[in-house]
DNA sequence: CCCATGTGAGACATTTACGTCTCATCGAAG
DNA sequence: CTTCGATGAGACGTAAATGTCTCACATGGG
C-alpha cells in the first residue's frame, strides 16, 4: 500500500507530516510551503506528492482538527455525570489538540460554505447542545447563550495554547486555567 | 498641512484609511493592498503614499490599536471603586476597538522584539497589575494567575468581536457576555 | 486666471511563492 | 543482483502581490 486519494486511511507519514504542519502553521499562520516542507523534514516536491497545494494541505489540516475534536467530544462522555464533569474531561480531551484548534479558529474566518463547515456545524451543535443541557439541569447559568458559551469554550482553548506557547503561562496548568474560567469565572465567590 | 512623518498627529484621511484597513482585516487578515485601498475608497497610489507598504501598514495600526487600548485602560479608572466595577468599565471601554484588537490578537504571533511590543508589554503589565490588585483585595480568585487573565481577556475581547462579526451572538451582548463570563464563570451559583 | 498639491488610474519591473517537472539516489522486495 | 517505487534536490514557468513610476485631472488658494 502506498499513500492514495482516500483520506479515510492515512499512512503515518502523511499523519506526521500534518502534525508537524499543525505545529509550525500554529505559530506562524503564513508558513511557506517550503518551510512545512523543511520542518516536517521532507523535500517540497514530496510534501506536493502528498498534498496538491496548500488549499488541500489546509483542508487535510481542518480534518484532521474535525476529527480529533469530534473525537474529544466523543470521549467526553458529555452525557454522563454532572455537566461540570462532562467540560472536565471535554477539556482534558482536548488538550492534546488545542495547538491544531488553535490554527483552524483563527483560519477558520476566511472559508465559508465549504463541505468541512458542515462538519464544524456538527460539532457546534454538539457542544451548544451540552450548554443548553447544563442550563436545563440548573447546572449553568441562563443569561449566557450557548453559542456564546460555545465561542468562549474555543476562543479559550486557543488562547490557552497559544499563550502556552508564547511562554506566558505553564503548560501544565492549561486544562485547570481553562475549566476553572469557564466554570467558575475569576471572581472570588463565598463558596470556594 | 499635509501628511508628515511623525505619527503623533494624523489627519482624519489617515484617520479613516486606518479605520477601514482593520475593519476589513479583521475580518480577512490576507486582504490585499489593493482590497484595503478599495475598502477605503482610496487609489492604491494614494495608499502607498500614506504608508510606506504592508508593513508600515500593520505596525499603524498596532499603533493605533495600542494607542486606543491605553487610552480604554485610563478611561476605566481601574484603581476606582471594586475591581468587578473597574473590569466592567474597562471591557466598555474597550468595545469600540474590540475589532481592532481581535486583528492585532491574531497578527501579534508573528512580531518580536520590536519597539511596538514594548508598548503591548506596558500594557500588558497594567492588565495584569489590574488582576494581582484585585487578588490582594480578595476579590479576584488567586488560584488563576493574573498572566492568565491578562490573556484571557484578550481572548475573550477577540472572540467576542469575531462571534459578532460572523452573527453567531448579538451585538449589544458584548459588554455582558465578556464580563459576566470572565468574572462568573459558566456555573450556576448559588448567590445570584 | 493660474498654479500647486493631492489624487486615481494604470503601466511597469521585481519579488515571492506556487506548482510541475526532471533526474539521480536510496531502499526494500523479488 | 535487479527492479520498482518513493524521495530529495533543484530547475524551470507561472501567477499574484508589491512597490515605483508616470500622467491626466480636479480642486482650492493666491
Amino acid at each position: 500500500m502506498s499513500h492514495m486519494g482516500y483520506d479515510r486511511l492515512m499512512t503515518l507519514d502523511r499523519e506526521q507530516v500534518l502534525r508537524s504542519a499543525a505545529a509550525l502553521l500554529t505559530r506562524k499562520s503564513t508558513a511557506t510551503m517550503d518551510e512545512v516542507a523543511k520542518a516536517a523534514g521532507i523535500g517540497r516536491a514530496t510534501l506536493h506528492r502528498h498534498f496538491a497545494g496548500r488549499d488541500a494541505l489546509v483542508k487535510a489540516l481542518e480534518n484532521l482538527g474535525l476529527q480529533e475534536f469530534e473525537a474529544a467530544l466523543d470521549a467526553a462522555r458529555l452525557d454522563e455525570g454532572t455537566s461540570e464533569e462532562g467540560l472536565r474531561r471535554l477539556i482534558a480531551a482536548v488538550e492534546p489538540s488545542a495547538g491544531l484548534m488553535s490554527f483552524l479558529v483563527n483560519e477558520n474566518q476566511l472559508f465559508e460554505g465549504d463541505e468541512v463547515n458542515e462538519g464544524w456545524n456538527r460539532a457546534d451543535a454538539r457542544v451548544s447542545a451540552f450548554f443548553r443541557r447544563g442550563q436545563e439541569r440548573g447546572e449553568f447559568r441562563i443569561d449566557l447563550t450557548p453559542a456564546w458559551l460555545t465561542e468562549a469554550l474555543y476562543g479559550l482553548v486557543g488562547t490557552g495554547a497559544w499563550s502556552i506557547q508564547a511562554g506566558r503561562v505553564a503548560a501544565q496548568d492549561f486544562q485547570y486555567m481553562i475549566v476553572e474560567l469557564l466554570l467558575g469565572g475569576a471572581r472570588r465567590s463565598v463558596e470556594q
